[in-house]
DNA sequence: ACTTGATGACTCGTTTAGGAAACTTTTCCC
DNA sequence: GGGAAAAGTTTCCTAAACGAGTCATCAAGT
């Protein structure tokens, strides 16, 4: 009933807008409800009236962007399902592989780093393997730091990884760890033969 | 002088939001910019008014997720940023470690699981180890699949990836491998023992 | 020099968003 | 079943979004 409203007020270009209206009301609807939240709770959290996410819900309204953005992030939904038709979205059938030792070198004076699977440019997570050559911190002249998350997998060796804020953590071979990036870390290696290790990186 | 206008007319949570409106603002201006687009060009390749536009980059207004939608999708801007900015930039200082073999277990008939680092609950990438109990592609009663993407690397062993679109990838010990989830796909030891495999998959 | 056209910012009238309050529906308990 | 409370929807009013048109500025051409 409501979106037949709604196109009757508009011009023909917001009856294509009209589906989209109703599928993100529903995905906040659904979404508020999987965290067992009432109107009132979420719209609270948001800092919205609790009409106004109601007619939200029921495509009665179209929001600002500051509304929806207050929303997503009250109830944690994905953001990119929101622009679909993006071209991300569309992208769905790549693969690269790198053999053992095939990958792309970069040097540096305290890592020698190969990176994997780089003929995929467009890749959100950045693999690679590096030979750790430090063997005290005071190699690294400040701090290496980048926004967003990384993973990293002790291969082979030992090895002893600095961040901000934590402890030094010795690792061997078969152990992980998973850290925010922005914070400033390094890694030394200290068994007799350079340690490899596994990172894989994402940005924010 | 603008945002010291906002803050006079608004109260003062408004006040707070303005530096989000500026960034907008910039980020959409910077973006036209940087494709050589009028004011006029692309509003009216978003269809909205361009003094809409105008106003918008000089944050002089709030404007509907629709508007801001659309002008994302004409200047091929990258949504997260908007969106991301606030909760997970905030958070920047966690930290968590597995030892190897000490990871959560879950079984299923075709791998076994090791998932890592996961006292993190909100971390973006998911690494698992797993051991291939699979020796057959008809094991797997359906393609596996899900959106993102996936890095793969082998630890010991040897296994032959199957992948939608691609022919099988024989790897082994220290090869890898970096594809879209939304591909069908599932993985099957052919060495001697069950191969083990390193996963790092990454969601939309 | 003046003229023209392009560009971005500003103005103003119309429409609609957003929230408080009122109303309606649903849920829960006796 | 009824009654009360919780939850969701609708109404009404005010402020602001939105876009067509205007204004100001600049660059290029004659």
């Amino acid at each position: 009933m409501e979106p037949v409203q709604a196109e009757e007020t508009g011009p023909l270009t917001e009856g294509t807008e009209a589906p989209d209206g109703e599928i993100l009301g529903r995905m906040i609807r659904d979404a508020r409800k999987e965290r067992g939240l009432t109107l009132e709770e979420a719209a609270k959290a948001a800092d919205i009236g609790r009409s106004t996410l109601s007619k939200i819900e029921n495509n009665q309204t179209k929001p600002s962007f500051e509304i929806i953005r207050r929303l997503m992030q009250t109830l944690e939904l994905e953001t990119p399902q929101l622009f679909v038709q993006s071209a991300q979205s569309d992208i769905s059938g790549r693969r690269d592989y790198t053999l053992k030792g095939r990958g792309e070198h970069q040097e540096t004076a305290t890592y020698d780093h190969e990176l994997l699977c780089n003929e995929l440019t467009s890749k959100r997570m950045l693999p690679y393997i590096s030979t750790i050559k430090a063997r005290d911190v005071a190699e690294f002249e400040t701090w290496v730091r980048h926004r967003g998350e990384e993973f990293m997998y002790v291969i082979s060796g030992e090895v002893t990884l600095f961040t901000e804020h934590y402890r030094p953590l010795h690792m061997k071979e078969g152990d992980s760890v998973y850290y925010d990036s922005g914070m400033g870390h390094g890694c030394v290696s200290t068994s007799e033969e350079d340690a490899k290790v596994l990172w894989v990186s994402l940005g924010v």
